[in-house]
This record gives structure tokens, C-alpha cells and sequence, in this order.
DNA sequence: CTGAAAGCGCTTACAG
DNA sequence: CTGAAAGCGCTTACAG
């Protein structure tokens, strides 16, 4: 109950060793000995000491503080963001400066050279979009600040970068819908112009290819990640003197939108028609039935850019300056399989 | 383009003053004569000096940092209130520490005072539901933190408060219904033993009663704030021999709910059917046509208690302690008049 | 491998 | 109304 903050010195008086030593300890520096580092590791143990992060900025060079600049309205994908950003930040000393920024703005620039500077941030986190803006990036180069891209498109700009790998993805799901005896399978695209988009096209083609299936170009929608898209797509398909059994959609707000379009023209999900989607995002829980789905693993990819500009402003180094991780298939109620007799 | 942080030194040093009198500016003290006073405001402009939180953190009384901790499944709220407060925070020379926690998981108030002793929070911004919490208020008073609750249900806990009027914004919403022409009016409620919920059913009630309406008890729907509950509370009511000619849910999703059943029955919106929903959510765009609504001022509440906190932290103190902020009614699609060929 | 000294940019008592 | 001094908890050169 009654915890009170420990410093260095206390630390050091227990371990019977300098402020300077105990310094060294808690910083993994070299040059101590075996026996005087656990003396010390124990002291900090006892103490459960943790150095603070302000007394650490205050010396000045570095200020243990990493901003995450995002300018994305999808707040799902943020708050996932940021709980893993937090959790390996915190885990590692640093503090998470967090700033929403609108990237149109012509002072957005300003703002981040100013934020760089006042705070001190010793590096910068970039989700999409942003981690594609030349500005954005002329800014954090000109400041010296190192900084990790999430799922950023290709290697653009270099640096570091963590992100999923969107063309097996989609293939994983158009193999599932193949597997339940779809034939037909329509497809429905994200905005033109996002690396997301044509990255996920990419892979239900070649999928669809693997497994000898045709692609029907009135079975492709060009949409826009909105589920009026969705909607339109679907009022679309459904017109069609043989519309697809399937159709998979590059996000689920457009499968959610597919899914009113069936409803509409009488059909049931899924038994006249399968419906994926892409993101598991929580409208596609929020719908009935449920979506079946892609999940990233985003909180597992913003630990992990945390970790990789940790370690490079510790001058550690990484393996790899591009991480790609895992994504999860998941099947929910809005895919099944294709029974003989609905065929037409 | 090669901006330096100034310091209070370099500050003091061109206003021909102390750095303790350029301090006293700074932190707005008494007792420092006007002339001083804009000598070094100046000064202060012309460096575009901001203190370094990480110095005055470091001298011990203050660190000048605001814990947000979170345990709330919509992200759209808290990235909203996320923005207000960090707006606000940086106006007043603080930072934003974010915190996500799991309420129900019993290590979170261990977790909490940790945070608190740790970071060294100067005060805690509390969301609902974590501001109903009877643990963290507990910590945060054994910690005698300061704390502001958001949207609290009533003055539960004490302390600081910042929200808005529930009640009267459901009386708004049922008023716009009745205006439309609509007299028979259909209410799903929220999830029972939240504060909103009992909130927004009275102000529902209050202003059928004032404009003669009657409250028949089978337009009334038990719901959750789920979509689904939405889907249910639409299939009973159209199964009724004389359904309602409007629908107000207590929050969008379940209005989404109500159109994706209207649209199952044949029902299209709003031409058959007029649906209201509450709190502007994303989804509330999202589906077709788009929803009426009440809009919150989520980043002027966040942005007020902040400010409200750290006038406390000041000991300047509050006029009140609790602050209610206005909503806007947001007329839509989903909604019009009743025309008088259409009911039966 | 270990330590004594100086200093980060600010604030808190204490004087005048 | 204003200032010189000491110190916050740590780190960075510099010694040994």
C-alpha cells in the first residue's frame, strides 16, 4: 500500500555500490562485473525500482518519450494501436506521446516540427495513412527522429517498417470460399490509388488462378472501403442474369453493405449467398450473421515497431528493417457451403 | 526551419530578469509588476519558449502529466475524447498519458496505483464506465489524486464532472418525431442499470407526455445497444397489428438494427418507417439511408475537464464542480414527415 | 571494472 | 516586487 518512488541512490546505498554503477546496471551497459550486476539487480528488485522517465529527459539527450502521429478515422484500428504501442513502450521505459493530426492541414508540417522539437521525442510512430506522406517524412528526416512505418505501401521513404502481408491474406480467404465448392466468386475492391487495395486484389487473383477458377470481370466491383459501395456492388451482382454464390469484399464495412443488398433483394445470408470480408472490425460483429473475416494482428504489429525504433535508438541495431507478421482467417456465420441444389 | 528549444535561461536573459522571475511569468504567479510581466511575455514570444515538462517533472512536486485511463469498447468515443484532451493538456503545458485497462480483471487497480506512483500523475481523467468504478475512485483517493469523471451517472463518487444532458436531448429527438407528424412513436431502450438508459427512456416519456402522446407499453423494446437487439425490437414491432410510424432507439447501432428489419419486412426508410438513433457513431453514416441522431460535444467535454482538473491542480478551483455541455440534434435521411396517406 | 564531479532546465524554500 | 542558492534524479564526459 504504502509504495513510495525509488531512485538511483537508494538503489546504490542498498547494493553498497555508485550511483554510477547502479547507472549501469539499470542501463545493460558493459563493464560491470558479474557479481556487483546482481548485487545491484537485486536491489532493484527489492525496491522494484524504476528510473524516471522525467529525471532521465531532464539530462537532455534523449527524452524516453515516442509520438504516435496517426491521421486515420478508423478509431478501432487506432485504439488497437495503441494498446500495443503502450504496453512494449511502457515495458521498455519509454512514454507514449500520442497526436492526431489532419494530414490535408498545410500547418500539419508545422505542427509536428514543433511537436518534435518542444517534446523532445527521440522517435515517431506512422500508421497509414500517413506513413506514406513525403511531407511527413521530409519533417522527421530533416529532424534527425527516427521512426517506424506501419503497414506502409512497398518500402517507400526506407526506414523501418511492420506490417501484414495482404496478397496471401486475400488468397487465404478466396481458398476458403473455394474450398466450400464456390465457383463463382465475386470480389469487391478498396479505393484505387491505396496499396491495400490492389495488394488484396492481388491475391484473390492469384488464388482464383491457383485453384483454375475464371474471373468474370462483371464479377470485380470498384469500390471505396464505404459500405454504400457495399451496397451498390451487391444491388449490382444481384442483377446479374448469374450472379456469383460468393462474393468477398476488400474490408467488412463493404461486406456489410453486400449483406443489406442480399437482404434487400430476399436472399439469405448464407444460404443463397456467402459474404467475406476483410479486417475484422467490429461491424462485423455488429451485423447478423456475423462476418467472416481477416484479422491483422495489430496490437502484435505496433509492438513490434516499438520494439524495432527502441532498438535502434539504442544503437542495437535489427535483423530486419521490414517485419511482415500473421493474420488470422476467421469464419463466422456469413460463408457456407455451397449445397448442389441452390446451384443455378 | 532551424528552431532551437529555448530555455527559461535564454528567456530570462533577454528580458534583463532572474530566471526566477522569468519563472514567475511563466507560471503565471502573483506579484511581478506589469512592466516586467510583458518585458519577458515577450521574450517569452519572441523564443516561442515552452517550459520542458521533462525538467519541471523532474524537481518532484509535479510531473505534469494526466493519466486518461480507459476501459470503454468504443474507440470512436475515446479517440474523440482523446483529442479534446490532448488539445486541451497541451494548451496548459501537460501531457496525456493513455492508459487502457481491463475493469474486469482484478489486477487493474493494482495496475492504476502503479501507474499513478510510477508516472507520478498529477490527476486521472476518467470515461465511463471506469468513472462508476468504486475501486479506482478508492485508489485515486488512498493516492489522493485529483480526477475528473466524463458523463458519470450523477454525482456518484464526488469530485469533478464533465457531461451532458441525456434527458433533455431524448425529449429533443422525441419532439423532432412529433413535429414530423408522427403520434404513434416506438422507444427501444439501452442495456438496463446504465445511467444513460434510465436517462434516455425518461426523456422520452417527459416529452410524449408534454405533446398528449400516448406511451403504449408493446412500443416500448427492452434492448442492449447491440445490433441485434435493434433487429429484434424492429421484428416485434412489425409483427404488431398497428406498428409504430417511428422508432427512436437509444443509441445508433440499434437503430441500424431497426432499419436492417425494416428493410427485411419490405418496409423502406423513411417513406414506411421514420428510425432515430443516439450519439452520432460512425455507423450512423455508414448505412442507407443515414441516421438522425444526437451529436455529443465529446472534445469540448473532454477539453472542459481537463481544464476543470487542472484548475484544481492549480487551486485556482471551479465555479462548479459539475459541468453539463449541450448536444445538436443531426436530422438525416432516417427520418420524415408522416404522410397522412400512409397510416392506417 | 568502478567512481567523484558537473550539469540537464526547472522549482522550491529563503532572503531582501 | 525581485533574486541567489540548493536540489530534483538522473546522465555524460573524465579519471583511475
Amino acid at each position: 500500500m504504502n509504495e513510495k518512488k525509488s531512485t538511483l541512490a537508494s538503489v546504490a546505498k542498498l547494493a553498497g555500490v555508485s550511483i554510477k554503477t547502479a547507472s549501469r546496471v539499470v542501463r545493460r551497459e558493459r563493464n560491470v562485473s558479474e557479481k556487483t550486476r546482481s548485487n545491484v539487480e537485486a536491489a532493484i528488485r527489492k525496491l522494484s525500482y524504476r528510473p524516471s522517465i522525467a529525471a532521465r529527459a531532464a539530462v537532455g539527450t534523449r527524452s524516453y518519450l515516442i509520438g504516435l502521429v496517426f491521421d486515420n478515422p478508423n478509431s478501432d484500428y487506432i485504439v488497437d494501436l495503441l494498446r500495443g504501442a503502450i504496453h512494449q513502450a511502457r515495458e521498455e521505459g519509454y512514454h507514449l506521446i500520442v497526436e492526431p493530426v489532419r494530414s490535408q492541414h498545410d500547418y500539419m508540417v508545422h505542427d509536428l516540427r514543433r511537436l518534435i522539437i518542444q517534446s523532445n521525442l527521440d522517435g515517431v510512430l506512422l500508421p497509414p495513412p500517413i506513413c506514406d506522406s513525403p511531407d511527413v517524412l521530409a519533417v522527421l528526416k530533416e529532424q534527425k527522429t527516427p521512426y517506424v512505418k506501419i503497414a506502409s505501401s512497398e518500402s517507400f521513404g526506407g526506414g523501418l517498417s511492420v506490417g501484414m502481408d495482404d496478397v496471401s491474406a486475400a488468397a487465404t480467404m478466396t481458398r476458403h470460399l473455394a474450398d466450400l465448392g464456390h465457383t463463382n466468386i465475386g470480389f469487391v475492391q478498396g479505393r484505387e490509388g491505396t496499396s491495400t487495395t490492389s495488394r488484396r486484389l492481388e491475391g484473390f487473383q492469384s488464388a482464383m488462378q491457383e485453384r483454375g477458377l475464371a474471373i468474370k470481370p462483371e464479377y470485380i466491383y470498384e469500390g471505396d472501403y464505404t459500405f454504400k459501395a457495399g451496397l451498390l456492388a451487391g444491388e449490382q451482382f444481384f442483377k446479374l442474369a448469374s450472379p456469383p454464390s460468393a462474393i468477398f469484399a476488400s474490408n467488412d464495412e463493404m461486406a456489410a453493405g453486400l449483406a443489406m443488398a442480399a437482404f434487400r433483394s430476399g436472399r439469405s445470408v448464407p444460404d443463397d449467398i456467402s459474404i467475406a470480408g476483410f479486417d475484422d472490425s467490429p461491424i462485423s460483429r455488429m451485423i447478423w450473421p456475423p462476418l467472416t473475416t481477416i484479422r491483422q494482428p495489430i496490437q502484435a504489429i505496433s509492438q513490434k515497431a516499438i520494439s524495432l525504433l527502441i532498438n535502434e535508438l539504442r544503437q542495437i541495431g535489427n535483423e530486419d528493417s521490414v517485419v511482415t507478421l500473421h493474420f488470422d482467417l476467421i469464419t463466422r456465420g456469413s460463408t457456407a457451403r455451397l449445397e448442389p441444389d441452390m446451384s443455378y
